[in-house]
DNA sequence: ACCAAAAAGTTTGATATCGAACCAATGGAG
DNA sequence: CTCCATTGGTTCGATATCAAACTTTTTGGT
């Protein structure tokens, strides 16, 4: 330990409010990157997160979405888009149309096979999340939600 | 839409944990893809993300620490570890010497120009950072940290 | 004193993601 | 009607990360 004593009593002072979003966002950074190895590791049918993400979507609101809008929902490119699609097709799980209104365009619509490989992933995902009550109470985790949810259209809107 | 009308009624039932904890993992995810890029694009000295971490936990906490601590210390592997830490030593801001202790393991020095480049980047960072409080009060933020941390923690000693 | 198990670091192969460049189709302004 | 700016989708090259296999060194039990 050779230098620079971090000078504590001002980067630790009650207004810091540069350090304090850092440390907030250094958290959710970690947070983001243990559960998602974690979900990764028991996901069933070799699916990543995303895939998984992109089923779910459908299951809950329904399929024939734009792959343009679905990169929007999640907040990806739609080059990485692209590539979720086409890893699902291969799969079998979705089959993705072109739109008979806009050339331009196409419609992704959940398969059956789909919608099984979705039930087993909440299905292989449920023990998972039942160990974490225990040291995660579901009262903190509504207490946060609205939050991050403010937060996250922040940073979605104001690109 | 063709199919699978999403029983809302159970899936957002209020004591659907499941639900809760889902939805705010993908919160976190999002939250970390969005600032991350954000973070990335105005780093100087082609610095990524986690190289600025690195450089950023030396000034704060001090150097001399061995690259397997700093592996835990950012939840990442020990192999990730090596890569970062081969990108600042090509880029000459920090020094790996072998640890005259422990043959097998060595010792991570922050050396001047690494020093420089992190106080650049909090420089550069500044402005992003600004402009957060008027759509994210920092009151919110150090409301929701200590769950975050708390989180983090769970996650990270119950693998 | 020895040997097996654990730990530190590296390497390798695979994957997800990004940004930028690209092409095709749409639609509004003149 | 004709351009041209916008939008949807794909491709490409680069990067960060992971898991697993491997080498070297240390440590602890017998």
């Amino acid at each position: 330990m050779t230098q620079i004593p971090a000078k504590p009593a001002r980067t630790a002072a009650a207004s810091d409010t540069a350090g304090l979003y850092f440390r907030m966002f250094s958290e959710i950074a970690i947070i983001a990157q243990l559960s998602g190895n974690r979900f990764q590791r028991v996901m069933p049918d070799g699916l990543s997160v995303a895939q998984f993400g992109l089923l779910n979507h459908c299951v809950r609101l329904g399929d024939g979405w734009t792959p343009a809008r679905l990169a929007a929902a999640f907040q990806v490119t739609r080059g990485t888009m692209t590539n979720t699609l086409q890893k699902l097709e291969a799969k079998g799980f979705i089959r993705v149309d072109p739109d008979p209104d806009d050339a331009r365009s196409k419609r992704v619509f959940l398969l059956v096979a789909g919608h099984a490989a979705q039930q087993a992933a909440v299905r292989a995902l449920a023990p998972e999340l039942a160990q974490l009550p225990a040291g995660f109470p579901p009262a903190l985790a509504s207490e946060i939600l609205p939050a991050l949810e403010r937060l996250r259209i922040w940073l979605d809107t104001n690109r």
